[in-house]
DNA sequence: CATGAATGAGGCTTCATTCAT
DNA sequence: CATGAATGAAGCCTCATTCAT
């Protein structure tokens, strides 16, 4: 992605980007034209190349954006969690988890649906950053298994799960809607950890 | 969707509806063109409007014989569940949607990620026949809690937490991987209940 | 949409060369637009990849065309001229080449001055072929000077030299200008016979 | 052309000069872009235009620069010419003209071939010089014939050929090839006195 | 002078759709 | 039914040029 340094340049790409997000979000990349995409941000559309070298390059900027900043924020988590026992990462996991994708909903929906749209290159590289976050749960889970704390029948699968709908939030989640952000921390959690927990001790 | 009753009409008619779920699968129905479409079917682009009305309409016909497909094969495992508890209930509810989402991983796919491409009118259809079919989830939950079987937070939250997990399945599971069917069916099963029952006390 | 006054099939790739012929020729390939060759022929811009798969095919088809015929043409003089000697040869060579170019001087101009359009691999059969042609001068030349009939410093410069001189022709002759076209063959002739025959000892 | 005097100036003004020489000469004028000269000198698009005011302006300097140096240094043959009889004068000619062609044979390509992108006014302006060279040629013609030196069918005609002949030479000669600029000089001026005195004497 | 950003026109190409044959 | 050719809008991108900083 081509930052170009000036002086009303960086406040043209943020629009852009932000124009971008919503965009695509909202119509998916494909469906999302250039026109549109100027117009958004008030400029002509070949004004745009002063700043992007490439649609596609604008998808792999926003996806690779947010995929730093979660992994920025979460390992923030991790730092914390260094001394911490299985289920109590578990919890954290799923706070930080479920609290990412309910505030950067339209990121996390792009880097998900839009994929497929990305060069081989720019692909590989961000299936393999979702890969290595998802190891980070199943570490979790291979921690909780070893301890005897959780089990699991096949940590991926698990894991795939638990992902999978913790990830859901940001599809049905509504900000002002009827449940907090909290509760479905808290029945997520609930669920996750009874489900992982044997359950005759 | 006119579907032209003739001599080898509907051979025909097969043929694009195949090679338009694989193509919108694979490319996303936005990506796709009828020029490719009309390709793999092995026909000219024009020939294709002897057998459809619109590319939309298309895309609805897919999505709308995938859920009426979907309805019919679950209506079977309800009426056996007539007089099952909700933990049997549940039980079948999950090997069904599994089993169903996995060998229909294209339909599902599609029925999901290429919605928004439905004219207002498709579009409200099928997210009404999506909504019934979680109202099954639901009922299962609220009965389970009625009968204090289950605990969960939210039953909404926790049905489509459950829904986001199980339909997960069709992005990672991989027919003669590592993990059979049975296999993601009792994982899921286990983790599920678990997670819905209260801890033993 | 109802097809306007126009052509159907090979009635309109034959007015897109016709047209393509024309305006490369006063324009120059890059200088065209595909806008201009449409409105020239007629029918709108999308309609001209109904017949060609691209510009630049459109350059090569109508530059291999005109090679084809110029070797069809030139196999005619050839074979009359099996049991000729090479003074007899160099003027049936020099006749039918200023006839060609006068003849066919806009597919002569493009054929030379827009080769550097082509892409590599078109741009190799083109120049072989050119090669092949300039062979056959080089070719009578080398008869010439084996007779000891002709005396050429080195045989390609000569014929390189020649072929300038009478290619040339299609720069400047203008068809019903003050001189004939049998006038400029004989100068011609005479020029180079003359120029190639050792002076009279 | 706009040739502002300042430090650094001159030196980019060169350096657009020389690049853009270079660029016409390899991929034309109309296919090459501002974005590439400017690339290729080092600077931005902008900047080109605090030393040129239009694309063709450069076009138009960089042949009537090369036009004014043919005038420059053939002026010193025709100077030295002045008592000769038209074989020496022809003799220089040839000489001058194939040197200058393989020297710059990249300008005088582009003197050439770049001449219909230019405007109206430059365009006649270059053509009524070239005229004027031209003129030179068929003036030692029409001295030779009047000597009954030289016979040539019409002096414009072989005037046109000859310089296509010799002109030819920048398409095909490489510096440093199997021939060198002396051998091509005499293979032509043989061809050329040959071929305009008349054979028997 | 150089720069980065803006413009508006236009580049080639593909799109879904129509319809006479 | 299939075809091929037509349409007009739209796709992404590049162009030469301008101008405030």
């Amino acid at each position: 992605m081509a930052r170009t340094i000036g002086s009303h340049g960086p406040k043209t790409m943020e629009a852009i980007r932000k124009a971008g997000l919503k965009l695509i979000y909202e119509h998916g990349f494909e469906a999302m034209s250039l026109r549109q995409l100027a117009s958004e941000v008030g400029i002509q559309v070949g004004s745009l190349y002063n700043h992007i070298t490439t649609k596609e390059d604008l998808l792999y900027d926003l996806i690779k954006a947010h995929m730093d900043d979660l992994f920025a924020q979460f390992d923030e988590v991790r730092a914390e969690g260094r001394d911490k026992g299985p289920v109590e990462r578990m919890r954290d996991f799923i706070a930080f988890h479920v609290t990412y994708h309910i505030l950067r909903k339209r990121e996390v929906f792009i880097g998900y649906s839009e994929l497929r749209s990305l060069e081989p290159n720019h692909y590989e590289e961000i299936v393999a950053l979702r890969r290595q976050y998802e190891r980070h749960l199943i570490d979790i889970l291979r921690q909780g298994e070893a301890l005897d704390l959780f089990r699991c029948g096949d940590a991926s699968v698990a894991a795939y799960g638990i992902l999978s709908m913790l990830t859901g939030v940001c599809t049905w989640f509504r900000p002002h809607g009827r449940l907090s952000k909290e509760q479905v921390i808290s029945t997520y959690s609930d669920l996750v950890l009874n489900g992982l927990m044997p359950p005759s001790r």
